[in-house]
Order: structure tokens, then C-alpha cells, then sequence
DNA sequence: CGTATGACGAGCC
DNA sequence: AGGCTCGCCATAC
């Protein structure tokens, strides 16, 4: 399940781990998955990640406490709505924090 | 097996 | 804060 051949499976394995109320940067995910630096991985992972799937892609952001999302299918409007409603302070830009909300397993 | 891609990271302006 | 360039890494084709 979270192995064999499945470095996405281990993204989503992680993602869950994320407590709500609580991001999680794409770098800290690829450190935890076992590829520091496969940052750029970990964004794809969610990428082709279904939202039926039950992972809270909503809680990855990037370094920068940004929402990166270019993606037309997962709006960035929709991530900051369902960050707010967890309890998480965001910027109308999409600035989340880090200092205050970053997951620290 | 080589090239292209991508929801990134760090550095620089 | 926002934007651009280069580098890293795992999939897709």
C-alpha cells in the first residue's frame, strides 16, 4: 500500500497525516516521502489526485505559505475557502502563515 | 532509454 | 510582496 513503486501513494499517505487546521509545505512532504528536494513530485502527485480521494490536498502549499495552484480544476479560490473554514487564516492573496499554522509532525 | 513535464525551492531583482 | 532563472526529482510518453 504505501510502498512498492508508489512514491505518489506515499504523498497521500502523508497528506492525511496532516491534522486539520494545520499546512504542510510541498518540500516538507518530499522530505517526509523519502526525496528531499522532489518537491515538484509532490505537487504532480496532487495534481492527478481526485478530490473524492479523501486527501486534504487543501493543506499543502508551498514554501513561500502560498497556493501555488495553476491548475484549473483545482481552483485556488476553492483551497483558500476550505483553509479559512478550518480555522486557518488566509490573505486575500492566498498567504497562509507558516510560522503559526506549518505541520510539525 | 532519452526527452518533456510539473499544484516546487532557493536565490536574485 | 511579486516576478524571473536555475536546479532537483519522480512520472509520462
Amino acid at each position: 500500500m504505501s510502498d512498492a513503486g508508489g512514491f505518489f501513494k506515499r504523498v497521500y499517505v502523508l497528506v492525511r497525516r496532516i491534522p486539520r487546521g494545520r499546512v504542510a509545505t510541498y518540500g516538507q512532504i518530499a522530505r517526509l516521502a523519502g526525496a528531499p528536494g522532489a518537491a515538484r513530485t509532490v505537487g504532480w502527485a496532487l495534481h492527478a489526485l481526485p478530490k473524492r480521494s479523501g486527501v486534504p490536498w487543501h493543506r499543502v502549499i508551498n514554501a513561500r505559505g502560498g497556493i501555488s495552484t495553476s491548475c484549473l480544476t483545482h481552483p485556488a479560490d476553492e483551497q483558500k475557502l476550505l483553509l479559512i473554514e478550518e480555522g486557518i487564516r488566509v490573505t486575500k492573496s492566498g498567504m497562509v502563515d507558516l510560522a503559526r499554522y506549518q505541520w510539525s509532525k
